[in-house]
RNA sequence: UCCUUGAUAGCUCAGCUGGUUAGAGCGAGUGACUGUUAAUCACUAGGUCCCUGGUUCGAGCCCAGGUCAGGGAGCCA
């Protein structure tokens, strides 16, 4: 017998093939078991037929629940109907295991249940898309970066070095000495890259930041390449390189996965065109609203956001309204009665959603026209600012005192560091940040101190700059950031298999 | 750490200004039905209304404190 994957059953139509996988969903009629399998390439419909099948089979289809093991053996049939556009004429059922009942149900759920059995919660279709394009995210970093010659060389996951700081640093017991958990590589990737000439991390990265955002999560996967020869500018093209490569690569090859999470992608085939590269101080003029991008202002959109917002208020409440009438007026059928009944489940969430949006905005608003020059961008900044556009942006030049001690000094002005922040459109904001490194012993040392770093834990980072200093710049991406722009994703927690963050360690 | 929203059946939610025995849909179980796509239909079971204290003739609903969770700020990829 041929054992298949789902994914090229078409090729075996007219054959007679087996199957190994778990049920998704059941219907059953009488004299006929309707199974959907899934096998972790693609779902596939399995008809049962007691008229075609011995009285065992047909009653050990019956059996089968929601999630049981099984391997199924039938013929490949044309079914316009399908997904696939094939079902399989079951002839045989060999059942692995009966599943108990299955907790996850094929309605909605809320975030905690599904975040309490994410290690069920990833059999579901959305995710099994999600885990699948964040795949194909990992394969295009790495086939961007081998082809152009760099190594791949990882940093230690135990450091003695506080890059930023150690007040969000995970701190353990290494043979009694304090090591933090890295939270970035890169200082390892500068003195790899004087090694290599081009290389390029990929590992984990791990911040003890108490924050509780559909932005942040306390385990991430970060990318952080590292060029020796390389200026800001070289930098930023290299950025814009990978970033072209990875979106037009997962358009090409992840249709289906696109299509199972809904993801329009219009708006990523966009980013064939140049990303625009702005200053710090253009970009504060932007978010003030003293400068319009393509006709659109900051300001005006966030007001128009709010109107908006409390427009489809009214509109979501007279729907709701609508629909508990005709409910209440008794004529509709049971089925007519339940799909409004969830209709109007669905509005109801909406409205927590829009409120949600009608409570921040205003603050969002009014940070947006107090920024104070010489600040650091939050949140709502860069979502405030990249809603102006329909590419990832790059914004170069930052105040130096608001940025990391190793950032080069902008040679031409001194106020500013040679930092370059990407932010992603549609309100994602950061996904990637970097720029040229200091190559002033000096200057550093002023700057390490400043940070209030303890020296001697950056003696052989120094060294770097007194053995054949070169000019040298790199960036860092974040994974779950990335997977979560391209997915259109709500929440970073959905972009890793296993979340961690602030209250979560558990599945 | 701060601001903000919430916790009612296995799940998703409704429950009016505080008023008798707390509801619906889904899921589960049983039965019906030979082509279903979240199948449909009928019936059945299923509750410490998050915890502690208070107000009241009476609390799921009001008040205080706590626990847990969602969103946001700060900080960041």
């Amino acid at each position: 017998m041929t054992e298949a994957y789902i994914k090229n059953l078409k090729q075996f139509e007219g054959q007679t093939v087996t199957l190994k996988g778990w049920v998704s969903n059941k219907r059953e009629s009488k004299g006929l078991v309707f199974l959907n399998i899934r096998d972790g390439y693609g779902i596939c419909q399995c008809v049962v037929d007691a008229a075609k099948v011995s009285e065992e089979v047909f009653s050990n289809a019956s059996k089968l629940t929601l999630e049981s093991s099984l391997s199924i053996s039938g013929t490949v049939v044309f079914d316009e109907k399908q997904i696939g556009g094939v079902e399989l004429q079951v002839t045989n059922v060999e059942i692995y295991q009966i599943a108990s009942e299955y907790p996850i149900a094929k309605k909605e759920h809320g975030v905690e249940f599904l975040a309490d059995r994410r290690h069920l919660w990833l059999r579901s279709q959305r995710q099994w898309a999600i885990m699948r394009i964040r795949n194909r995210i990992i394969y295009s970093i790495h086939q961007f970066f081998q082809e152009q010659d760099f190594v791949q060389m990882d940093a230690p996951i135990f450091t003695g070095n506080a890059c930023e700081g150690t007040s969000n640093l995970f701190e353990t017991d290494f043979f009694g000495e304090t090591a933090y958990l890295s939270q970035s590589g890169q200082l390892y990737g500068e003195a790899m890259a004087f090694a290599m000439n081009k290389i390029y991390t990929f590992g984990p990265t791990f911040r003890a930041e108490k924050s509780k955002t559909r932005r942040h999560l306390a385990e991430f996967w970060m990318i952080e390449p590292e060029m020796a020869f390389h200026d800001i500018f070289m930098n930023m093209d290299l950025i814009e390189g990978m970033l072209r490569r990875i979106v037009t690569d997962v358009i090409a090859t992840c249709e289906t996965e696109l299509g199972v999470i809904g993801r329009d992608v219009e708006m990523l085939k966009n980013v064939v065109k140049p990303f625009p590269r702005l200053t710090y101080d253009e970009a504060v003029r932007i978010i003030k609203g003293e400068q319009d991008v393509n006709g659109k202002n900051s300001i005006k959109t966030i007001e128009e956001d709010i109107t908006s917002a409390n427009a489809r208020l009214i509109e979501i409440n007279n729907e709701i309204k609508e629909r508990e009438d005709k409910i209440a007026s008794g004529s509709l059928k049971k089925g007519e009665i339940s799909f409004n009944q969830a209709k109007i489940d669905k509005l109801k969430n909406e409205i927590k959603d829009v409120e949600e949006d009608l409570r921040n905005l205003p603050l969002w608003l009014n940070s947006a026209k107090n920024f104070e020059y010489g600040n650091d961008f939050g949140g709502s900044d860069e979502t405030v600012i990249t809603r102006l556009f329909d590419v990832p942006i790059m914004v170069y030049n930052w105040p130096h005192a608001v940025k990391a001690f190793y950032l080069k000094r902008d040679p031409n002005d001194s106020r500013f560091a040679r930092g370059v922040d990407v932010l992603a459109p549609e309100g994602y904001g950061e996904i990637v940040g970097g720029g040229e490194r200091e190559t002033d012993e000096q200057l550093l040392i002023e700057k390490i101190k400043e940070h209030e770093l303890p020296m001697e834990a950056f003696e052989w980072y120094l060294d770097l700059r007194r053995y054949g200093s070169v000019k040298h710049a790199g960036f860092g991406l974040g994974l779950e950031r990335i997977v979560c722009w391209l997915c259109k994703l709500p929440h970073v927690r959905e972009a890793i298999p296993f979340p961690r963050m602030m209250g979560r360690v558990l599945p």
